[in-house]
DNA sequence: CAATGTTATATAACTAGTAATGTAGTTGGA
DNA sequence: TCCAACTACATTACTAGTTATATAACATTG
C-alpha cells in the first residue's frame, strides 16, 4: 500500500484531488442509476434537469446553466436529441439560435427520476457528507474515507431528505 | 445570465459540481505554471512529486500514489520518459515490473518547482480556501465565488505558507 | 443597402481519465 | 518439471471535458 501523495500534498494538489473526488462521486452515482434502470449517463441528467427547471433554453444558455463550454453542450444536446429526450428547433426570430426543450419521452423520464432516482441519490450523498463541518481538507478526507468504507450505492437506504 | 442549476440542485449534483470545480482549479493552476515557465502539464507533476517523495516506484505503485488507474499511469509515465523527466527500467528480479525514477533533468525540474512554483500555488490556494469552515456546500459556494472574483493566478502574491 | 463586424452554433483536434482485454513474465502444485 | 493461474504492464476503445476555429445568421453603419 503506497501513500496517497495527492492527499499528502495538501493545498498544492487540491485541484487534482477535488477533480478525482468528483469523478469518484459521479461513478458511484452512475451505479445507483444503473441499478434503478435509469437509461442515461449521469453527465446527461443535468441537461434534462436544467430544461425541466428553467424551461426551453438555447444551446448557449444550457452550457451556462450546467457550467460547461458551448461545444460540450452542443455535443450532449445532440446525443439527447438522438436519444429522443430533447427536441431542438431554430428560434423563429433568430435562425442562429436553437431552442432546446424536453420531448414527451424526456418529460416522462424526468418525472420518473424525480420520484424514484433523484431522492435516492440525494439521500446517499447527504448520508456521506450532510453532517460534515470544519476545514475543507478535513472534510475532503472524511468524504474519501467514507466512500472507501461504504460507496454511495450502499448508502441509499432511506429516501428521506 | 442563466441560473447555475448544478449549484442549485445541492447534493443531487454534487459529483458534477465537485468535478467541475477541480477542473477549474487545475486550469488556474496551469496558468500560474505557464506564467512561471514550468514546462509540463499540471496533471503530470503529481508523478514527479510522487517519485521525489517516495523514491523509485513501479508503474502500479505510481498509479496508486497519484490515485488513478494503471492504464492512465502507464500513459503519463510514457510521456514523462519521452520528455526526459523520468527513467524506467525493468526490475532485475522481476522483468514484468518497471521501476520508474527521476532523471537528472527531472530532479532539476522538481528542485526548481519546489523552490519557485509550488510555494506560489500553495499560497494562492490557501488564500482562496485556507480560512473556510462550515458545511460543505457553503464552502464550495465560497470557493466558486472566490474564483469568480479573483482567479488563482491573481492570488499568488505572498509566497508564505 | 452592401460591406463589415458580431453572435450562435458546429466542427476538429486535443487532454486525461475510464473499463475491458491482451501479453509476457512469474509462481505454485500435480 | 511443466502447465495453469496469477501478476504487471500495455493496448484499445470509449467518455466527457477543453481550446481554437469555421460557418451561417443577424446587426450596424458609411
Amino acid at each position: 500500500m503506497v501513500e496517497d501523495v495527492v492527499r499528502s500534498f495538501g493545498f498544492l494538489t487540491l485541484g487534482t484531488r477535488i477533480k478525482r473526488l468528483g469523478e469518484r462521486l459521479q461513478a458511484d452515482t452512475q451505479r445507483i442509476m444503473d441499478e434503478l434502470g435509469a437509461p442515461l449517463q449521469a453527465s446527461q441528467y443535468p441537461f434534462l434537469a436544467a430544461v425541466d427547471r428553467l424551461g426551453p433554453l438555447t444551446v448557449g444558455e444550457l452550457a451556462e446553466a450546467v457550467g460547461i463550454t458551448q461545444p460540450g453542450a452542443t455535443r450532449t444536446v445532440a446525443q439527447l436529441v438522438e436519444l429522443g429526450m430533447l427536441e431542438a428547433k431554430a428560434a423563429p426570430d433568430d435562425q442562429r439560435r436553437r431552442i432546446v426543450s424536453l420531448s414527451r419521452e424526456g418529460k416522462r423520464l424526468v418525472a420518473a427520476a424525480k420520484s424514484d432516482v433523484w431522492p435516492r441519490i440525494r439521500s446517499a450523498v447527504a448520508d456521506l457528507c450532510g453532517n460534515l463541518d470544519g476545514p475543507l481538507l478535513d472534510q475532503l478526507a472524511a468524504i474519501e474515507d467514507g466512500l472507501a468504507a461504504a460507496p454511495l450505492d450502499r448508502r441509499a437506504g432511506k429516501v428521506t431528505l
